[in-house]
DNA sequence: AAGCCGACTGAACATATGTGCAAGGGTGTG
DNA sequence: CACACCCTTGCACATATGTTCAGTCGGCTT
């Protein structure tokens, strides 16, 4: 048995790097000499509809990378007066304005996702935090060929419901995968019911682990969550605050949090109790990080952005068109 | 008048970069967020052609820029071999053994051309040689935006006939306008008639610029001519070279040019007459660039090539598959 | 050996994209 | 103002690409 499944291991790879070698050789053929694909067919002895399978393939492992570039001369308005009024580097995602709220995040996160490639490299460690911004990244990523690179999960999941949202560790295994980094989970709660829980949980050497790591992240990626707007972010319906919670949050003036780590308008932490019993990195930690990738769509998430800017969380800022230009506009 | 040609020029430039502008958003929502051109069509309030008119521009007009990857734990054979045997960094064109020349030659200059982008960038003097390889590649530039870079030419190119191929000035200028770069021109015959008319020029103080030019290029472009082989280069089918000449090379042991200097099997030139009449760098001269990209597409180039290799002219080698399977097959 | 499974293929069809063409709008010219 | 010119547009058609489906193959189990 061992040695039949060493012998599957061996043809199966062959039979997967014959594959690559194949949509590596159409790639070059398609993207650079300008074939059609039924000259690619011809030449490499097999049908069209191969190719075209052959070719999509090529494209969704990353074989082939498809980037722009704006002229330099040219650049977006509204990612200049962002880079200038917050000195943070904004990709404006161009959404139409009537497009609904789910529309909108798919495309944020679609592009999001192929952004993200041009962040990632070997030998990194990646913070990756959990929401329905994430998750919807996380189908979309394009593999990139990495060594040594770590998925560090950002902040606890505890109690997750199956409303279709995806299991925080299956999230973190998609990015884990399209990498091919190992994954470190971080198995608390999403929020402590006490606070001396945590802080006896942080002093567990297991625990001590993944919060050094995280306190060495080279990218950090994550949303913002905003409580207290119409369509609150799934952290807030998942059943993990209570009323009580809320009215806390309210009282102390939180208006968003990265992370499950809460903040002001004005960027400011302190006196917020929940954190407390929160699992995120206390913000100084997360800003040790040299790239710290934010993704938002949709207005109802400004107030949450300007408090995450304001907190200065934010190096690089993925961001839908309206929401942009509702940020620079006031 | 004045006025006018200033109005409409500047209408112009606007047009354009509502144009460019036009064409990056098509662009993002085509490649980026994998919608259809008739929902671009639609988002944009256009039609679907010109959606389809505006992605062509895009990719023609270096917006969009497709790039491919080997993993890194699969490099071609070839190019791996390559790189141990001869220090050099191959790319290697895949062409059907069966192709004809003119084929297989246009093909190595459009994947070449498509390549040559990584390579250049701005505050660049970038060489660039004469002959059927560099034409090709001129008409498939793919243009990128640069400041302060120069095109040089190599070697001189008088005498054009016109027989289908370009004068030298077109194809600098073909470089000179996909880079936005300025193009120096070296307005001397390809060959002196006398070695001391040459050395005459040499202390003209107009060619000392162009030679100290040459003398301090970031990258320098050519391919390498085969005198002897039966397809011989352009160079040596424009009325260039007498019979003399030829038989002068041969009893000299000469195997290959490049940008008219003539080397032998070994990479050696000393001792060869015609080189004293030729317009090219010296190889000292050339070897100080330090990138030094050859272009090869053919067999019967194959003796030339490694004479090239010989002489330690090349750093990066874009070469079709069949001539590097029979380099490193010997 | 028979049978199941999954992965892969090519033909046929469905869809998406590219292009020739005629029409329209703007601009400079007589 | 009429005209020629050039550039752009959208339509209709031509072509290229994507996808479904039924069939094949090899590996594995029963």
């Amino acid at each position: 048995m061992i040695e039949n499944d060493g012998r599957e291991a061996i043809d199966r790879a062959d039979a997967v790097s014959g594959k690559t070698r194949d949509a590596l050789r159409a790639a070059h053929l398609y993207y650079m000499q300008d074939l059609t694909m039924d000259a690619i067919a011809h030449e490499l002895h097999t049908s069209r509809s191969s190719i075209s399978r052959l070719l999509s393939h090529a494209r969704a492992s990353g074989l082939v990378e498809i980037s722009i570039h704006s002229p330099l001369d040219l650049p977006s308005r509204i990612e200049q007066e962002i880079l200038e009024r917050h000195e943070v580097r904004a990709h404006v995602v161009p959404v139409p304005d009537h497009a609904s709220d789910v529309d909108r995040l798919d495309r944020v996160a679609l592009s999001a996702a192929r952004i993200l490639g041009q962040y990632v490299d070997s030998n990194q460690a990646i913070g990756v935090a959990w929401g329905s911004t994430m998750s919807a990244m996380s189908r979309h990523l394009v593999p990139k060929a990495t060594h040594n690179t770590e998925i560090v999960q950002l902040n606890g999941a505890g109690n997750v419901r199956t409303t279709g949202i995806l299991y925080a560790s299956e999230l973190l295994r998609r990015f884990g995968d399209a990498f091919g980094a190992r994954v470190q989970q971080f198995p608390v709660p999403a929020f402590f019911d006490e606070p001396a829980t945590k802080q006896a949980f942080w002093r567990e050497r297991s625990t001590r682990r993944l919060l050094d790591l995280q306190s060495r992240l080279d990218v950090a990626l994550f949303g913002v969550g905003s409580p207290f707007a119409e369509v609150p972010s799934h952290v807030y319906q998942g059943g993990y605050l209570e009323r009580a919670d809320y009215q806390a949050l309210s009282r102390d003036g939180a208006v968003g949090d990265v992370a499950t780590v809460f903040y002001r308008a004005d960027g400011s932490t302190d006196g917020i109790g929940l954190n407390e019993r929160a699992t995120g990195p206390d913000f100084a930690v997360l800003r040790r990080a040299p790239r710290r990738i934010c993704v938002v769509s949709g207005r109802a998430k400004l107030p949450s952005l300007r408090g995450a800017l304001a907190a200065g969380l934010i190096t690089d800022l993925i961001v839908d068109e309206g929401t942009a230009r509702a940020l620079v506009d006031a």
